[in-house]
DNA sequence: TTGTAGGCGTTATCAT
DNA sequence: ATGATAACGCCTACAA
């Protein structure tokens, strides 16, 4: 056998203890010495010998010690379903994602992802949600018709919902005003001109935060007095390819009843329906405006560029990791609701209704 | 003040110890009794009432005590970039991802999810990788360049390489094969009576797997003593939407020297590619032919529907989680490495190279 | 400024 | 089949 010729240093049976011997100072200095909020109350002689100590030594606190005695693991959990983390069916995740990231890491708190199937059942998840690694959880919308969410507020488990909200006081949420972002792209298509405006929805009514844009669509239409067109796919059929020839349906209507803009709730939408009414002959914008929705990478590669409704993705992350932390730090506090305005950007896919003949 | 009429079932001071005393046993047997591996060992009568005190006391077990205890926490940590998440620059994460997931659930181990700017730095960051939160690591190609593998594999801490490899015989990896994939992809784009064959790729060398496509591709056009067309276009680059102006360059070209097919070295390029040729009036695939690679979502809403490589991401996904556990089993065992194939996988996108004048 | 001692919640060893 | 006891590695009163 030849022998290794470098030294490995292997894994760490090199506690707080062995480095306190060597430093030849207590365990409880030692651990004063390594911790910055308790540093300063130890010499700075022995606490850098301390250091040094430990760096020589290679050692690593555990995460898991540590968080036993504190009773708190300075973790927060981001709970999703496995679709979330595919980006056709939510292509922003990932922009929220880092704005939770950034918040987080300015709180001085890990993140991890809670991925699960089956976070509908809260009997089967409950346990996963109370073993202690996490100190609380971020809720992201694919999981909140769950009843894991009751369960989890009943056990006192500090629970923030991200792009929904629940009626329950004890319960933190951030939102986007969804109904206000909607009525607000239906009054600006209205304003530019167009009286037949259709709604298409790739996620019906499964969601309540496509709901409430259908609601906000209904609204502002209906104050008008103005008809409506509604086409409400669900997630299984738009995912199947149903915009496409439900687009091209409307396209095919006699010119006087075809809608002469389509707002679609989510910007994938809004590409799948441009490149239908494209096929069928349909020019856009000039004879159909297409507005999107959420200004994620789904107006990236579209052409003309989505007119879009810009959700404030950075902002929810932040707002939702306060509130995190505020409930843990103090678990007894009712919970806060926090909600975010959209910002409607326009480019190059909506314009002026064409002229009625 | 007005008393809460409903009872909350506060969160749990109630441990093993209170289930023990409840059900009149001792915590040791308690413990047992409520988990799977030594269950058979107590009598079925104590067993079924140290289980039913458990439910109705509301007992859930801290992972972090039993951590502390067995030194294993049965959590495998999976490695990346906050861009991994962000569907634009990597769109197939979502896919390989559930793989993971999926095996991991078989060998009943957690995933978690650890991402971070900055794992490049192998001190800062190996603190939180020797923390015992995880039991080992799944790091995905993003991360791979970093010193921080180096650091892993030299302090003990099992480690798994996903879509990428090295050379030290102590570290595991599944990886597909890259080369042979490019190479067989060339080798059918010529098989199709292609005689300039240009290669574009949005990830230039500074990624191993892309430096392997290109690698093949140069292999197989130069053992036909075909000529080699190359745009290499960094991340950066590509990124900020310089493929459609290469290959806008290419089009350009006089028709005798124009490539008759592109290889693009993913599916978003060729999606572009293809957007760049039919916008300067180029036909594909009866002028140029297309092709890209991964068979991830880039190809799903491209027209015509994209000849490509299909990654087998379930199985990457398989086999770096058996590696990992076994690793995790055994940790002074040596590293083991798998390779995987691709699968050539033809749609519309290709075609017969047109006829010369 | 430093040390002593006990506890965090669980599992494992070894008796009984 | 069950129980007493000692880890696991760290933190934190409280005492010195």
């Amino acid at each position: 056998m030849i022998e290794s010729g470098f030294k490995v240093e292997t894994r760490s049976p090199v506690a707080i203890r062995d480095v306190a011997a060597q430093a030849g100072v207590s365990r409880a200095t030692a651990s004063k010495a390594l911790n910055p909020a308790a540093m300063s109350v130890i010499a700075p002689a022995t606490r850098e010998r301390v250091q040094r100590v430990a760096r020589e030594l290679g050692y690593y606190p555990s995460a898991i010690a540590r968080g036993l005695s504190r009773k708190r693991m300075d973790t927060l959990g981001v709970v999703l379903t496995p679709g979330s983390v595919t980006p056709n069916e939510s292509p922003f995740f990932g922009i929220l994602f880092n704005g939770v990231l950034q918040a987080a890491a300015a709180h001085g708190q890990n993140v991890t992802l809670c991925v699960g199937e089956t976070w509908r059942g809260a009997a089967e998840s409950l346990p996963r949600f109370r073993d202690g690694r996490c100190d609380g959880f971020l809720i992201f919308y694919q999981t909140s018709e769950s009843d894991i969410i009751d369960a989890l507020v009943n056990s006192g488990v500090p629970t923030v919902l991200v792009d929904d909200r629940r009626d329950d006081p004890r319960l933190s949420w951030v939102d986007v005003d969804n109904r206000g972002a909607a009525r607000a792209m239906t009054e600006y298509l209205v304003g530019l001109g167009h009286r037949r405006v259709a709604l298409i929805t790739d996620n019906d009514a499964e969601s309540v935060y496509i709901e409430n844009r259908i609601v906000g669509y209904r609204e502002a239409m209906d104050e008008r007095g103005l008809p409506r067109q509604e086409v409400l796919l669900s997630f299984a059929e738009a995912f199947g390819g149903g915009i496409y020839p439900a687009v091209q349906n409307l396209a095919r209507l006699p010119a006087a009843s075809r809608p002469t803009a389509l707002f679609c709730t989510s910007d994938s939408a809004a590409a799948e329906a441009i490149s239908a009414l494209t096929d069928y002959g349909l020019r856009v914008p000039e004879d159909v405006s297409v507005a999107g929705f959420n200004d994620d990478n789904g107006g990236k590669d579209v052409k003309p560029a989505l007119t879009t409704m810009r959700q404030p993705y950075s902002r929810i992350g932040e707002e939702a990791v306060s509130l995190l932390v505020e409930q843990v730090g103090d678990i007894s506090r009712r919970g806060r609701q926090v909600m975010l305005p959209t910002e409607l950007i326009v480019r190059d896919s909506t314009g002026p209704a064409p002229i009625e003949k």
